[in-house]
RNA sequence: GUGGCCUUAGCUCAACCGGCAGAGCAUCGGAUUGUGGCUCCGAAGGUUACGGGUUCGAGCCCCGUAGGCCACCCCA
């Protein structure tokens, strides 16, 4: 017997964490409700195209990290895993013409995303992501709102406010010229770069920026910023993003050397950390303007922006910083009996319970009583309804397990008691 | 993808120099007939991650593989 395990990178969300998650996706839904966006839903897979033109072929999402699906014989396209929501909601609005929908387009959806790379805490091969988009928004307020409705949801989750690192990358007037001055700066040290820095240097100078590579930091002080070289549309777009935090009072830091891994991002760029902790495998969260985005999947020119936030790292945040851990539901009462193999009278009761809205377990194990009042107990249940020999003249014993007092009742009367019991914390 | 550290029961960990694999917690059962979180007793739970090698003998030493973690990389 071979003895089978979760595949490498991925994890079972078992009770107590699962309940987090599960309440993190419901902030995220209400939230996103409350902020005017639609849920919508697109496959877990695409064809590969979708992610190599949309996220881009020279990325490392792609290029690495790329959960291909193998292809079936006959089949004519090859597919992936998503690893990112936008590339798949993208495609998803030019198939179905959402440029004919009043504009702008808000749209959220929640779930897991896979990512081939080697795993390690806080990075996983999948994971899950809170995500927001909007078409056919030019910005600039809606960046600002945008931002701010990240730091809301971690407000809501409990979440200390997290760092946020915001920045302008230009976009197709400005930024190949400023890339074409930081390779310009980088070519002149040369000599300083380490081996793998080269080899990025041809390939996308920007990610040379945020290298942690200590020769790197200490060279990137001294490179050119994007700041000063932005186009002056972009620079006033930039401005007027700013302008939107601060009206909002929104905390965050312009950070020149933020670039972002994905190609699609234009203009505002943003990443969340948790207080004093930029460090690796951290982010909880980001995003950015991607105006250029729908019409490379073959669509009307467009804008767009949205973010994702990594449920996963919420979680793993909320308990850094020592949260509450999330209390799992406990039924009202347990149905328990003197007889154990009384089981059906126990199911009966329990289910005209429920049928009356409430929240009970039936002790259908085939053990003592005193196990069972055991059981009930320590799962927390307040009351425990006993099934015994009063059954035969239409009484249980309702029993108190917080005082160790019980009274015979009416089974007719059970349920109405047990609800207006319920309303009482 | 590169380098490093780690892996013993469900969980947290012991096991001398290479010499009979253990404890606590958790689980299940019992403590004279229908009543509790405590206590006492007991049971079950292991191919020491997996596969090779060295040795009279390997949880311990060596090699490989897998998985986890750390740094890089990348990002959520």
């Amino acid at each position: 017997m071979p003895s089978f395990r979760a595949p490498r990178g991925t994890r079972d969300l078992l009770p107590p964490e699962r309940t987090a998650f599960v309440r993190l996706e419901r902030i995220a839904a209400e939230l996103a409700a409350r902020y005017g966006f639609r849920p919508i839903e697109t496959p877990l897979f695409e064809q590969t195209g979708v992610f190599e033109r949309g996220v881009g072929e020279a990325t490392d999402v792609v290029e690495k990290e790329l959960f291909r699906l193998a292809p079936r014989s006959g089949e004519g396209e090859t597919w992936a895993l998503r690893p990112e929501p936008t590339a798949g909601l993208v495609r998803a609005y030019v198939q179905h013409g959402m440029q004919t929908w009043p504009q702008p387009v808000r749209l959220t959806t929640t779930g897991p995303m896979f990512r081939y790379d080697r795993p390690q805490a806080g990075r996983y091969r999948q994971f899950w992501q809170f995500d927001v988009e909007v078409f056919g928004d030019p910005g600039p307020a809606v960046d600002a709102e945008l931002i701010e409705l990240a730091f809301r949801f971690y407000a809501e989750a409990g979440l200390n406010p997290p760092d946020a690192y915001v920045n302008s990358i230009g976009d197709e007037a400005c930024r190949p010229a400023y890339v074409e001055a930081l390779a310009a700066f980088y070519r002149a040290r040369i000599h300083r770069l380490p081996a793998l820095e080269r080899q990025r240097l041809e390939r996308n100078p920007l990610r040379l920026l945020d290298s942690k590579e200590p020769a790197m930091v200490e060279l990137n002080a001294d490179a050119p910023t994007i700041t000063d070289r932005l186009c002056a549309e972009c620079a006033a777009h930039f401005g007027e993003v700013r302008a939107h935090l601060d009206a909002l009072g929104i905390r965050y830091v312009v950070d020149a050397r933020l670039v972002r891994g994905l190609d699609y991002y234009v203009r505002t760029a943003w990443e969340f950390f948790p207080v004093g902790a930029r460090g690796t495998q951290s982010a909880l969260g980001g995003g950015g303007r991607y105006d250029g985005l729908v019409e490379r999947l073959g669509g009307r020119p467009t804008p767009g922006i949205g973010f994702g936030i990594g449920l996963d790292r919420v979680v793993l945040a909320l308990e850094a910083q020592g949260a509450d851990s999330v209390t799992e539901p406990v039924p009202l009462a347990v149905v328990v009996g003197a007889e154990p193999g009384a089981t059906a009278a126990r199911l009966r009761i329990a289910t005209e319970l429920r049928a009356g809205g409430l929240s009970v377990r039936a002790d259908l194990a085939q053990r003592k009583l005193g196990r069972q009042l055991e059981a009930a107990v320590r799962e927390g249940a307040r009351f425990a309804v006993i099934v015994g020999d009063e059954l035969a003249d239409g009484l249980v014993q309702l029993r108190d397990l917080g005082a160790a007092s019980q009274k015979p009742v009416p089974l007719a009367d059970l349920p109405a008691l047990l609800r207006r019991k319920a309303t009482v914390a």
